[in-house]
DNA sequence: GCGACAG
DNA sequence: ATCTTGTCGC
């Protein structure tokens, strides 16, 4: 199982040149539904799941969810994660019959050595507004935003910003935000806090993720 | 060369 | 990411 890292990276910088912060996103008062995506596996299996759940806003209601199973064709290589998720998200996409007007990837966006994290590499292929929501960082340093929800803090690498640490629940680890595809930090960043309902993740990424990993579950029960 | 390293 | 129970703190 050989794949040329040349070509990925290669890959990669042209997704780059394609990304833009310019905002895409409608109005507040426009927006309707925003989707999050996440995959998920068992551990030595080349079996993988991945599911996307549209929410409508601003309620909140899940409005329409598509998951799949299909095989892993890539083993998990730091800064190349997007070739590895990026087909399961595709398929998800695919099935759904509606297109979210944004979508939130479990991962970065920007934020990558190469500016072309999942959520930037989802955006470009799929031509969709992403936002890369991840749990830690990958590349880049930053000081540590004040404890209240809300605070915010600059994400950098090299003397350029590359997104927005930011704190979405009182006394709680922050999330890491930067834009995938189509959309700049501010609004990324204000999208995201106000996804986040009680919980520190926002509810597309938390609904997704509950969703693939019922499915994962039932899937080792139904194999043995 | 050494250590770090999204999920 | 996954393997896993209780436990400390707001």
């Amino acid at each position: 199982m050989k794949w040329n890292i040349d070509a990925l990276r290669e890959k990669q910088h042209e997704i780059a040149r394609k990304v833009t912060l310019t905002n895409h996103l409608p109005e507040w008062n426009l927006l309707r539904t925003v989707g999050g995506a996440d995959v998920s596996f068992n551990r030595f299996s080349k079996i993988g799941f991945a599911a996307i759940v549209v929410l409508s806003l601003p309620d909140l209601q899940v409005i329409e969810t598509s998951s799949v199973e299909q095989r892993l064709e890539l083993p998990y290589i730091p800064g190349y994660l997007a070739f590895r998720e990026w087909p399961f998200i595709h398929q998800c996409l695919k099935n759904l019959s509606i297109r979210p007007q944004a979508l939130i990837c479990d991962g970065h966006g920007i934020a990558h050595p190469r500016r072309a994290g999942l959520a930037s590499h989802v955006g470009v292929e799929e031509d969709i507004i992403t936002i890369g929501c991840a749990k830690s960082v990958f590349v880049g340093e930053y000081m540590e935003p004040d404890s209240q929800r809300g605070s915010i803090s600059n994400l950098i690498l090299k003397e350029e910003k590359i997104g927005e640490v930011v704190r979405t629940k009182n006394n709680v680890k922050p999330l890491f935000i930067s834009p995938g595809h189509k959309i700049d930090f501010h609004t990324a960043t204000q999208l995201i806090l106000s996804l986040c309902r009680r919980y520190r993740l926002p509810e597309p990424i938390r609904e997704a993720h509950a969703l693939v990993n019922r499915i994962r579950i039932e899937h080792i029960c139904r194999v043995e």
